[in-house]
RNA sequence: AGAGGGAUGGCGGAGUGGUCGAUCGCGGCAGUCUUGAAAACUGUUGACUGUAACAGGUCCGGGGGUUCGAAUCCCUCUCCCUCUGCCA
């Protein structure tokens, strides 16, 4: 959520960002949030005001009872009635536009950073960088869905879409034999990476509350993107973000707890509305998959070094993994709603001859932080901190990626890095 | 799931209708002493809002009520603990 205090005092840069956002009615949504803090802000003074002639009073006829005086206390008391019924409207009226203001305020997306590209869909998304060779298959090389039945050894295919349909529904595979070896392999060779880059790793819930829901921003409008137990009033978690970051709701860190690195590996759930065919076969886009999580709170003034640093942190996974890919800077227009400034990283999959999303990682300044209230302590005063993360790295498309690109006639090679942490080498 | 007991500042723990935002202890911070540290002593130490700075306002698990006045009384919700039951 968008700190009031800046609208109020930079209004042109506010708009400035809603428009490379392409927020309709940016300027209408502003001066409404302006007008309805300055209606706030006077009707707290107001109440104040009252209130505080209540308080003077209650304690005047404390005194009076106390010096035994009944009638002057009696008198006093009468007076009151008419500063409580004005105190009762204004709390209110105040109730009422603090409502207002929420209702507004929530539904303004975080400010785009300064080098945020102009845009406004995918195709505008800058390319920061390629990295890697492009593998040349044979003609008769197969995505990754046609390798997964093409090497069926343990009772069916290694990665099981029918049988995945059959327990739950479409878009849950059941994983098995090498495919469940492989999946935990990468498990856990990404925590051990993360270890060793000096983040702490966390297993949280993987079912959250509202209040969890709301802090990081999936919540109140993304509801219907995430999975509901309603006897609960809890979500299933599209991302390990939500709970890890949530763990610092309601915070004042110093400044010896900075920076907070943390690593999470959970499996994520997304409902996802809507299928393209061919671009969300196999792999490609599920309800169900694995992913781990890197999550950094930071000091404002650290969090856009950091966000590099997590950035490069990702492509090291994704060169020990020998996958060429390719970093974007996302555009205003397809930035995520709570994000600042997002990269993403695409693999190469060399069998569709197109790049797969594999991680995205964001800077959300104080946009998350100001939900969340989560504040460090410098030179006596709070002051919000920056939350990033990233994923470091979702399983899927990495794992579709992998097969798909290391395939060759004996069978499909799996990187080195993997080897120990799979048992095996080669699926065939 | 049933019965009972609780929820107070970073932690422990007082306070049961009137200067209580809250005694006290620990912890933290600053100082004295010390070559330095420890110990001891002294002072200081919640958050939000508000103001140029004061002042003022709000917060004792959440919400509502009684009262001139609520941390204290009433209702309700949530969570925790103990005992009984069930259970990976």
């Amino acid at each position: 959520m968008l700190q009031i205090a800046f609208i109020r005092e930079n209004k042109e840069a506010t708009l400035a960002g809603l428009r490379k956002r392409y927020v309709a009615d940016a300027e209408a949504i502003v001066d409404k949030v302006i007008q309805l803090d300055q209606q706030r802000r006077d009707t707290q003074k107001e109440l104040d005001d009252v209130l505080a002639r209540s308080n003077a009073k209650a304690k005047e006829i404390g005194a009076l009872l106390k010096s035994g005086d009944k009638a002057a206390a009696e008198a006093a008391k009468a007076e009151t009635a008419e500063l409580k019924a004005i105190s009762k409207g204004l709390d209110e009226d105040l109730t009422f536009i603090g409502q207002q203001l929420q209702n507004v305020l929530v539904t303004l997306p975080n400010l785009p950073h300064s080098s945020v590209p102009e845009g406004r869909s995918a195709e505008d998304n800058e390319v920061v960088l390629e990295h890697g060779e492009k593998p040349t298959l044979t003609a008769d090389a197969l995505p990754h869905w046609e390798l997964i039945k093409k090497y069926d050894r343990d009772g069916g295919p290694f990665i099981d879409f029918e049988l995945g349909v059959k327990i739950t529904g479409a878009g849950f595979p059941v994983y098995k034999g090498k495919g469940a070896r492989i999946q935990r392999a990468l498990i856990n060779f990404f925590l051990d990476q993360a270890l060793a880059a000096g983040y702490l790793e966390i297993q949280p819930p993987i079912v959250i509350n509202e209040e969890s829901g709301f802090g990081t921003g999936q919540l109140p409008d993304k509801e219907g993107q995430m999975y509901y137990v309603k006897e609960d009033k809890l979500y299933l978690i599209p991302t390990a973000e939500v709970p890890i970051t949530n763990l610092y709701r309601d915070v004042i860190l110093t400044e010896n707890d900075l920076p907070v690195k943390n690593v999470g590996y959970t499996p994520c759930f997304r409902r996802e509305a809507g299928s393209w065919g061919a671009h969300v076969r196999g792999l490609n886009r599920l309800h169900q998959f694995d992913k781990v999580e890197i999550v950094q709170i930071r000091k404002p003034e650290e969090s856009y070094q950091a966000l590099e640093e997590m950035s490069q942190y990702i492509q090291s996974l994704l060169q020990k993994l020998e996958l060429p890919y390719r970093v974007l800077r996302l555009c205003g227009g397809d930035m995520g709603f709570t994000s600042a400034l997002t990269y993403d990283m695409e693999v190469w999959s060399a069998a569709q001859q197109r790049w797969l999303e594999v991680s995205s990682v964001s800077n959300f300044e104080t946009y998350q932080a100001n939900r969340l209230k989560l504040r460090y302590k410098v030179d006596g005063k709070t002051q919000l901190l920056h939350t990033l993360n990233g994923s470091a790295l979702a399983l899927p498309r990495i794992l579709a990626a992998i097969l798909e690109n290391n395939q060759t006639p004996e069978g499909i090679r799996i990187p080195g890095v993997l080897v120990p942490y799979c048992g095996f080498d080669v699926i065939n």
